[in-house]
DNA sequence: CTACATCTGTAACGTACGTTCCGTATGTGT
DNA sequence: ACACATACGGAACGTACGTTACAGATGTAG
């Protein structure tokens, strides 16, 4: 369960980083329940007790792979939101999620949509993580909107619940239309027709 | 396999609908993978043998419960396509999606999101089933949009490919909505915000 | 009433799951 | 060099999965 704390003891022969990384990759493809412990051993070139030791059980591991892939992959909303004027952030989480949908070498569409909707009762704590980071999400979008409502950027008359939530909602759409197999043109084409709607 | 034809042997003993019923219930709140089929045999009242023998395997009383789902609870899209005017069909496909996801009773989402994204290989099968439908609910959409087209309802200047892929990517986005938790009060203010933008 | 066809209930099948055990290998501290 | 601490590798654990086998129940046809 512990593993070492790197004073003694015979050290790790493997990248923690790369076999974690894998582990993502294979959560993010088949979800929580869909990956068996058997895959992951293939995948990231381990073996169980190796896993265990280093990462704990499965539930640890899928944790550590969310955590993972939110301070890499899923960066690209945290910065679209670090724009100075409104309508860039709006453009840049358009731009830049089709960017990161149509990315290779990962699943077409979001590790918080595929990794854990519905499942077992024994699923139930990976799906209450995913519904969180989404929350999640929308809180960090909110407060960039409140900052520019405050600026003057968006309209008092604009409630910015309902705003926020309108837009996680299209960006969400996208993620499930890249999930369908639609190609980077026709994501592109979606976005901009939704910046077009918004008056960007 | 192959249900008797009704002229002879013993009679079925159990409400055929009935027992399809809960089971796509239990389908559409925990997916295929996550659906097993002792849980089934529970909710379905019935034991294994009884289940193969009216059904057959798992995977085909996943179809023939997504047939039932598309043919009752998921039929609000398709009445809303039969609207007289374009406005009154872009509405009706938001209000009826909105009062769908809240309807008490079943799983706040699409049975079609909800149901396989991701999974394993032995999954594949159903969750191909579920891009299908979807695709084929936008196939439907265009066709009406197209009609609009025609009509002069919807301008020339607007791809109506593109314009199925936005409304689409918004109502799948209505639908994780509800799956975060949304209040149908949050779903409403959404869609109208969604149908403000689009001009209805 | 008898023969037959089908459904029902239970127990069992083989497999795959997540997890743990344990003998061995490989490092550090003295 | 030696004791110790930890990691590795692989086999094994108990459980749950989807599915099937089979004996008994219950209907219809003649």
């Amino acid at each position: 369960m512990k593993t070492g704390n790197g004073k003694t003891g015979r050290p790790i022969s493997f990248d923690k980083d790369a076999a974690l990384e894998a582990a993502m990759l294979l959560f993010w493809e088949r979800g929580f329940e869909g990956t068996c412990m058997t895959s992951l051993t293939q995948a990231m070139g381990l073996n169980p007790s190796s896993i265990y030791a280093a990462f704990g059980d499965k539930h640890a591991l899928f944790q550590l792979a969310v955590k993972r892939y939110m301070g890499t992959r899923a960066q690209y909303a945290t910065v679209a939101l670090e724009e100075p004027t409104l309508e860039k952030v709006v453009r840049a989480l358009f731009d830049n999620t089709v960017a990161f949908l149509t990315t290779p070498g990962h699943p077409p569409t979001c590790m918080t949509l595929a990794g854990a909707m519905g499942g077992s009762v024994e699923a139930a704590p990976a799906r209450d993580l995913m519904t969180e980071i989404r929350r999640q999400n929308e809180v960090a979008m909110k407060e960039r909107f409140l900052q520019a409502r405050k600026s003057g950027e968006l309209s008092k008359d604009v409630n910015v619940d309902d705003y926020t939530r309108y837009l996680s909602s299209i960006l969400a759409g996208l993620s499930i239309q890249s999930a369908n197999g639609s190609t980077k043109a026709e994501l592109k084409r979606t976005a901009e027709m939704a910046l077009r709607h918004l008056g960007c």
